[in-house]
DNA sequence: TAGGAATATTCCCGTCAAGGAATATTATAA
DNA sequence: TTATAATATTCCTTGACGGGAATATTCCTA
């Protein structure tokens, strides 16, 4: 059973794009708000809602305040994935084997 | 670049179900409505938001209307995950290091 | 301790999504 | 063609969410 609060947060644009720029290493509010162009109360929303959603941590330090990507939850998202994917992979080895009757049949 | 509307989508617990529902086979509204013990408007108002999103699709059989598991979303967010993946593999080649050399230290 | 930078919070407003209930639509069977 | 089962849609209401603007808070530094 997948928690459905990793998929509404991502489910906003704007944070979706906090977690791939912080893919590359923590950054602080203001940086953040300055690479998406977003007024500095609008970027800390969003990350108390990634916060809470348990897919950032924050560390102080000075006057600011560090937000690090974690990745817990995108482990569940590719856990909860896992049961999916023998169902691409299946229609793969489907059209592989239809692939290898269509040669056979060439070579006969 | 990921699509929100999947994330948008699979955020609804009522829908994630569904999602996880259809994963063994095609269903029709009634069935999933039944196992779900959703009314039925509800179920068709849901797989209309997973048919636009393009996480199922739909076969008229008679009566009926199944509703298959398309399987191209989940790839998509398969495929996001992929640029994340590293992130903890790191941390555990990170703890695995520490293992070692704390090894090491006994050995010495 | 006062000032200022960085960040968080609150209030307000408009929009949108979801459920309930009723109704419309489609297709089958008699 | 008509009755009925299965499904879709509409209307209504309510609550949550996001942006803007203003303000509060926190922490450093002079």
């Amino acid at each position: 059973m997948m928690d459905t609060t990793t998929f509404s947060a991502l489910a906003e644009p704007t944070r979706l794009r906090m977690v791939e720029i912080l893919k590359d290493g923590p950054l602080s509010v203001g940086d953040i708000a300055e690479r998406l162009e977003l007024r500095q109360p609008q970027a800390s929303k969003h990350l108390r809602v990634l916060l809470e959603a348990g897919l950032v941590e924050v560390e102080a330090a000075a006057n600011r305040r560090n937000y690090r990507l974690r990745t817990e939850p995108l482990e569940a998202m590719d856990a909860w994935l896992e049961a999916y994917r023998k169902l691409w992979s299946e229609r793969f080895d489907n059209l592989d084997d239809y692939l290898r009757k269509l040669q056979s049949k060439d070579n006969s």
